[in-house]
DNA sequence: AATGAATGAGCTTTCATTCAT
DNA sequence: GATGAATGAAAGCTCATTCAT
């Protein structure tokens, strides 16, 4: 997957992937482990999404925090980590997702959807029946994607120049999303 | 451009570009005109480039509008319309740029970084002196990011479950702007 | 004829030749005056193989001299000045003689056989009716030889360590080719 | 090595050499076993090369001959046959010298010089102290140019006609090295 | 289970040649 | 007479895949 995410699908050969793993580079001993060169990413995307369980649920970063503003807090730094832990994962899903629909399509939904939901779920359950599913769904889009795009920025598209501190960010983020709830 | 978004760098063969360019495929007639695949992929990016200095100045879209919403709002659609029809540049970035960084990373600075300073800018005009260089540089971050995250998600990782509405984030995100302005 | 020598007949493509014509390279223009890669080199040689005439009679070398040694001092150097002259040739000859029999056969021919047939005639009538035909072209095929093949070498070959000077080499002979006919 | 030599290094195309060796032509099975095309080439340079051992000394071919005649005649015939033996690499090199000089450099250094000295040696031995180095070595330029540009002529520049009987050549050259040394 | 070797297909690039302008 | 452009063919080389050992 590192040779993938570094190097594209195209761009990692057999004998390098073969090498990576210890076998001799260009013998196609790979071939005793996996069928074909799509299913060494289909199993890699696939043992990369059982690791995803975690995000599926940003509630569970709050633990038994009762503070509101802890709570976000500590839901914002959750998703930050989650999104630096599945760098490989985005650059690969960036890069091949046009060539490989099929295969990648329901990992990105699978990534991003349920945390959405399952955030926009959490809005519900913390401003009381006033807020309707449809705008927790957008208050969930709009506040997860400022922290998300960050990190598409940086580790996807590789923007280096001029990032924000992370702790300026989160602190403002807080408030943001504060004040979408009290309204 | 279009064959570079769509397979990639090396999924996109010479062949393959002569036959789109009306050559005939295979015979090497797009080597009178660039002198590598590397020089066509350049070229590419160049001729983007040069249509981005409408993005660089997010306040061109506000135009002789006065009242604070309806600028807010009409940058918010310039905004995603400019990074609708950036698509093409966005997807090649994000499947090359670490093929590549050499050629492509001025390419995502400049499409990213001018156009977040250039809010940032528009940020503290419009609050007054009161907003410092740096707290508007991260509401820059937070609100541009938020808009972004729809189209890099949508445009770039293929996402198609579950998005919201862009009026429905478009009437949030005004609010949330004028919050993190007035506060 | 520079291009072919350097770089072969084969690693010498038309748009070089064009440019050192002071053509457009890859344009085609040379094909208004030869009819073909094979045409330009055949015109090459043939133009080369008229300034040859000369090197056919070593004779007119020695002009009006009269002592016999000044006379063989005249014809070495005349005959290694005629070869260097002809390096070019020469070069061309031995890179594509494989390549192009029919074309180049009769140059190599009618650069060596007449030069040796010249001075073994030359030998002949130096020597008087003691020395047949066949032991003088005996004679100036070891003599000429011993000439050729340090002009081979340097210019041919490209051995460049080592080399006797000529002034050195032409002494000494001088002093063989008396041995052989006095004999 | 012997489609380089009829051919020439451009000449001779992957796919032929591949065909040659038993291979699929154009499979590049060959890359298997030769990084490159220069590869191939490099590699039986220097196998010829290691061949070579036995040109660079001359001497051998006397073996225990005594008379100063015999010694010679074995000589020449000598240095005649490893010339012949050595036709290919001749043609390569004086094909390809002047596009890969640092590559075939050694070669022909190694094929002539060592030889040329040799011989040099053995004449100053064979005539005692009254013969200098420098001598000595312009005699062994004449005497094995003559014998040398007999098989440059025939073997590399492919000259046919009117070639003298290698007996005769021979018996002359005998008298002529006699000559030279008792003078 | 692993490897050296092989292969068909395809890649980027070069080139001799042609041709409308 | 010269040129920009085009093209069929072929070059060197890479690679996913197969297979006997």
């Amino acid at each position: 997957m590192r040779l993938f995410s570094v190097k594209g699908y195209k761009g990692a050969s057999i004998a390098q992937i073969e090498k990576a793993a210890g076998l001799s580079p260009g013998a196609g001993g790979l071939y005793r482990h996996f069928e074909s060169k799509e299913a060494v990413l289909a199993a890699g995307i696939s043992r990369h999404l059982d690791r995803l369980d975690a995000l599926r649920d940003v509630r569970q970063a709050m633990g038994t925090l009762v503070e509101l503003d802890a709570q976000l807090e500590a839901t914002a730094r959750y998703f930050l980590d989650e999104l630096d832990s599945q760098t490989e994962l985005l650059q690969i899903l960036a890069s091949e997702i046009r060539q490989s629909p099929a295969l990648l399509g329901a990992a990105v939904n699978q990534l991003i959807e349920s945390t959405y939901a399952s955030f926009a779920e959490w809005l519900q359950d913390a401003a009381g029946p006033g807020l309707d599913a449809e705008r927790a769904r957008t208050i969930s889009t709009i506040a997860l994607g400022s922290l998300l795009s960050t990190r598409l920025l940086r580790n996807v598209l590789g923007v280096t120049s001029a990032s924000v501190e992370d702790d300026e960010i989160i602190s403002s983020w807080v408030e943001v999303v504060r004040f979408l709830l009290d309204r």
